[in-house]
DNA sequence: GTAGGGTTAG
């Protein structure tokens, strides 16, 4: 070997970053190996040549054959092993490198500490930190900055800790000291407690007594006593207190950045901007839009779908729409960012649109995108649609995913299908309260109250807490049934047994029950009492159309009045009134409220069904003769209409408040848009086939008779969806026990 | 060698 390949050998082991390839990384083993000089140094060096390059398996190769590796060749591998995110076999080595005697350094901590935040060790997580406060090395930037990271990432999770205990007491705990190097605390594996029983009654005691999230408490703590910090410092502790819901706190850290003489970056504003959608004004969030136009970084991804988001959330989806239209490069999350926008914003159609356009754009959509547009799906009631993400779910193995089963079991039930909702949620292996509310007010909507109560209680019994939304689903559940005295019973537990204040849409649930169960007058001082500080609008029509039911005008007139006053453009409430005015003759009242509708330019929305035969959706308005298969839908009614009177139908025009002749209101009825899609599909679907329709108002009170005798003629099931409930006609009866 | 964004029930 000629002496200038030695010295080039020793120039590239002292100054390693010179090598930038797998060939000249394996030229360098290569030559040390032939000239007799892999050292254990020297093949240190080499290990950390290797895994700079992330090739973890040569690395590992080299390290096999070091009896005694040092320091350098640990870390290195520990190091790539959290590169390459194998976290747990980082922790192993970090435990065997303990056990060998070797004394880790400040820059093994960071992969270690990282690793134990992705394994969600946060037992492990303590003990490194007590490691690293024996040897001093929390003075270290980079390991303090990973500190703060993992009690940040796991401050939800239990401890058998609080970080007062790892810095006053961790130092003399006999595990933790340097002569007791053997020592298996490291070990992962290991059940033996590294705190005896009364030090963990003792430490539990002190968080128990701490009303501050213990997380959050250490993240402070150790930013607190860092002597050094830059700016992923002060963006980590920003967005644990943004994540800790502590808005205050991470909003003067960012001005606290500002007197330090750091400028927040495009981390730092990405933690704060989700606080602009849902604590403090938009205008603020604008502001710092500009703030991040301005510092050039309205480019990044990551402060793209925070404004995306941010946007949405504060109502201003065109806002939205502009920041992703301007965005020069889009992942998944800036995608979903507007998808989950446009659902929030109740623009089902764009939605669907958008994540069309994202999978054609060849972005795979994950368990978020599929949790986010499957809303719309059960909104829209497009069976199909949601039927076809629930095959792609499946493929892509992530029907395990709590969100998506969820929005599965919604999705399924609002589509009209309660029974693969229900599948679906007694295929999950948890339920949290989130499934078990989306079934329950699957089983309300459905018309079975008292399945829906029964799963209300076994909840209880599981012991899972029922939430402000549980009991809106088991209130509407009575209500749907009649079960009053069950009702009141949850409405008083509310707050007598779970200290949850009653809020808006439990008044509603209840006035909605008092109403259909036609204890009008019980239900208008309950209403009149009520304390909310918010409109009232929706209670007060709900209890009109009750009153509609019930034919109580009288009632009506001062229901009305209430909620004109609070709400005098509900398009609703003119008509039920001006119907209601009608039904009594009193036809100068009628043009009188007609009139004042005309004045404010209001006009009656038109009744609508839909339904969807072969993926395609067909859409029918009461009365209208449009329909390219008029002719044979209303030659099949009128064969069926035979049928139906030969039974015992008589149409019910009551309900037909036009100032015509019987004879026309009979052809009105028979025009209905629910009637109109029904026979649509029995027309076009084989026999036995489900019928569903969904309609934009209630279901006609003669429709649900015709319905009924129509599903026992055909014998078919139909299920009807208007907008409070499902009507399920089988066999000649509804579901709805005709209570509704 | 450390740090950030989107999701389910009314």
């Amino acid at each position: 070997m000629s002496s200038s390949s030695k010295t080039l050998i020793k120039t590239l082991i002292e100054n390693p970053a010179r090598i930038r390839s797998k060939y000249q990384a394996k030229q360098l083993h290569a030559q040390l190996i032939r000239t007799h000089s892999l050292s254990h140094t020297s093949a240190s060096i080499v290990i950390s040549i290797y895994t700079n390059l992330k090739l973890l398996h040569e690395a590992l190769l080299l390290f096999r054959t070091l009896e005694s590796p040092p320091v350098l060749a640990w870390k290195s591998v520990i190091r790539c092993f959290t590169d390459q995110s194998l976290f747990s076999r980082a922790l192993t080595s970090f435990v065997e490198m303990r056990a060998s005697g070797r004394c880790p350094d400040h820059n093994v901590f960071p992969s270690v500490l990282k690793s134990c935040t992705m394994m969600a060790d946060l037992r492990l997580g303590e003990s490194v930190h007590g490691c690293i406060v024996r040897l001093g090395m929390d003075c270290d930037l980079y390991t303090g900055n990973a500190l703060m990271n993992m009690y940040a990432k796991l401050l939800g999770m239990d401890s058998k800790f609080s970080v007062d205990k790892v810095f006053d007491e961790m130092p003399q705990r006999k595990s933790f000291s340097e002569e007791d190097g053997k020592s298996s605390h490291f070990d992962t594996s290991s059940v033996d407690p590294v705190m005896s029983c009364s030090e963990v009654i003792e430490a539990e005691t002190v968080i128990a007594a701490s009303n501050l999230p213990l997380g959050i408490d250490s993240v402070r703590k150790v930013f607190e006593l860092m002597p050094r910090k830059d700016v992923v410092s002060w963006n980590t502790i920003v967005a644990g207190y943004a994540q800790s819901g502590m808005y205050e706190d991470a909003l003067r850290m960012v001005r606290e950045m500002g007197s330090n003489e750091l400028s927040p970056d495009a981390f730092t504003l990405s933690s704060v901007l989700p606080i602009f959608s849902g604590y403090v004004d938009v205008n603020k969030g604008k502001e710092i839009h500009g703030y991040v136009i301005r510092k050039r970084i309205d480019a990044d991804v990551y402060i793209g779908s925070s404004l995306v988001d941010m946007y949405a959330k504060s109502a201003r989806i065109e806002d939205s729409e502009r920041v992703f239209s301007h965005l020069s490069r889009r992942d998944s999350i800036s995608w979903n960012s507007l998808v989950a926008g446009y659902v929030q914003n109740g623009r089902y159609n764009e939605a669907l649109k958008l994540f069309r356009e994202m999978v054609s754009a060849k972005v795979r959509p994950g368990p978020v995108a599929f949790s986010s547009v499957l809303p719309a799906c059960a909104h829209l009631a497009t069976l199909h649609l949601g039927k076809q993400l629930h095959g792609y779910v499946l493929r892509g193995g992530c029907s395990d995913n709590m969100f998506i089963a969820s929005a599965l079991v919604d999705m399924y039930s609002k589509c009209g299908n309660i029974k693969a909702a229900r599948k679906i949620f007694d295929r999950m292996n948890v339920h949290d309260e989130v499934s078990w509310t989306a079934i329950i007010m699957g089983h309300a909507l459905h018309g079975h109250g008292d399945e829906a109560v029964s799963l209300f209680e076994e909840m209880k019994l599981q012991g899972v807490r029922p939430n402000r939304v549980a009991f809106v689903a088991v209130l509407t559940a009575c209500s749907h049934v009649g079960l009053v005295d069950e009702a009141w019973g949850y409405f008083n537990s509310m707050s007598e047994v779970y200290g949850l204040e009653h809020e808006l849409e439990h008044y509603a649930a209840v006035a909605d029950l008092l109403g259909r169960a036609g204890k009008l007058e019980e239900a208008f001082d309950f209403v009149s009492n009520m304390r909310v500080v918010e409109p009232m609008g929706s209670v007060w029509s709900t209890l009109l159309s009750s009153c509609s039911v019930h034919k109580n005008l009288e009632l009506a007139e001062k229901v009305a009045e209430k909620l004109f006053a609070v709400d005098s453009e509900n398009m609703g409430a003119y008509v039920l009134m001006c119907n209601m005015y009608a039904a009594n003759g009193r036809w100068k009242e009628m043009a009188k409220l007609r009139l004042r509708m005309k004045k404010r330019g209001m006009r009656k929305k038109p009744a609508c069904s839909w339904i969807e035969v072969k993926s395609k959706t067909h859409g029918f308005v009461s009365g209208d003769r449009s329909h390219p298969s008029m002719e044979r839908i209303n030659e099949f009614l009128k064969a069926v209409l035979e049928q139906m009177e030969r039974e015992g139908y008589v149409a019910d025009t009551s309900g037909v408040l036009h100032d015509v002749d019987e004879e026309h209101k009979r052809e009105l009825l028979y025009g209905h848009s629910e009637r109109l899609a029904v026979a649509f599909g029995i027309i076009n679907t084989e026999a036995g086939t489900t019928i569903r329709v969904t309609k934009n108002i209630r279901i006609c009170r003669d429709c649900h008779v015709a319905i009924k005798f129509i599903s026992k003629i055909t014998e078919r099931e139909i299920i009807v969806r208007d907008n409070s409930r499902f009507h399920h006609f089988n066999n000649g009866s509804c579901s709805c026990g005709d209570y509704w």
